[in-house]
DNA sequence: ATGGTAGACGCTCTA
């Protein structure tokens, strides 16, 4: 089994794009962020087509979260657990925004993995109401995943965190030491996580960092491969001890109209 | 110095 994450930078966009990384890779689980789309725009049948089963938790212009999943692999389709932390946006009174959606899967020998897809609150600019609010969101994951921990099932909790880890997760520290995606206060958030007893599965498997999974648009980046890791993959201990390979399918970052972020994944025995 | 690009929207916001 295959699981991935994508943060695809708008649906509509990115649909060719999108089509074309899962006829050629393939991923059992696809977890995708930032569609940007209403429900109701939501393109399953294009998916279906692929033999994908989706389910999606859309916002109008902004956010979104999907779950695809391989018919071939998981015959009934993505189970949704829950949707949503519970946790309204950063501005007063504004509702929750569609970040967060859990589902179980089941394999056709029987075997069901948690998945969770989560596109973690950016908390730009620093300090204000949006830093807040991502350190707010971080706590509610936090305790949302030991929820599920004490559940003792197999889970990966994957997507964009919006967080550098570590120095080496990113191209030039001091380019990035003023944002929120490489606070003390973000980074403890995560480190948290992993104290916790979850495994980040590309660090993992790549221990000595250099590892980006997403380039900015601007400034060529791209093209002078200045890049940062805030794509992750979080695993509880049973999944971790199944791990088989890591990958960032960089390939398709540089492809024409391709979304800032690249597909990061991980299989399992 | 507050750039540069992209997406959704329909004016600016978000990243």
């Amino acid at each position: 089994m295959k699981i991935a994450t994508y943060n695809i930078n708008g649906i509509k966009a990115r649909l060719p794009r999108l089509k074309e990384w899962l006829a050629e890779t393939r991923p059992s689980v696809a977890c995708l962020q930032e569609i940007k789309s209403q429900d109701e725009g939501f393109p399953a049948s294009e998916f279906e087509e692929l033999g994908y089963s989706a389910i999606w938790h859309g916002q109008k212009s902004f956010n979104g979260v999907a779950i695809l999943t391989d018919n071939n692999v998981i015959p009934d389709g993505p189970m949704e657990i829950q949707r949503g932390l519970g946790i309204g946006g950063p501005k007063e009174g504004e509702g929750e925004q569609s970040r967060y959606l859990e589902a179980d899967v089941t394999t056709a020998n029987g075997e069901t993995t948690r998945v969770v897809c989560i596109y973690l609150p950016n908390g730009n600019p620093l300090p204000g109401p949006k830093f807040d609010y991502k350190i707010a969101w971080m706590a509610k994951l936090r305790t949302r995943m030991a929820q599920i921990w004490a559940e003792e099932v197999p889970c990966a909790v994957v997507g964009d965190y919006n967080v550098i880890p570590e120095d080496d997760d990113v191209w030039a520290v001091k380019a990035m030491q003023d944002d929120a995606l490489m606070q003390p206060q973000s980074r403890a958030a995560y480190a948290s996580l992993l104290a916790d007893g979850w495994t980040d599965a590309v660090r993992t498997l790549n221990p000595r960092g250099g590892v980006w999974t997403y380039w900015d648009y601007q400034a060529g980046a791209w093209q002078r491969d200045h890049g940062f890791r805030i794509d992750h993959i979080l695993l509880t201990p049973e999944l971790a001890d199944r791990l088989q390979a890591v990958g960032v399918d960089r390939e398709h970052r540089g492809r024409e109209k391709a979304s800032d972020h690249a597909p990061v994944w991980a299989s399992f025995g």
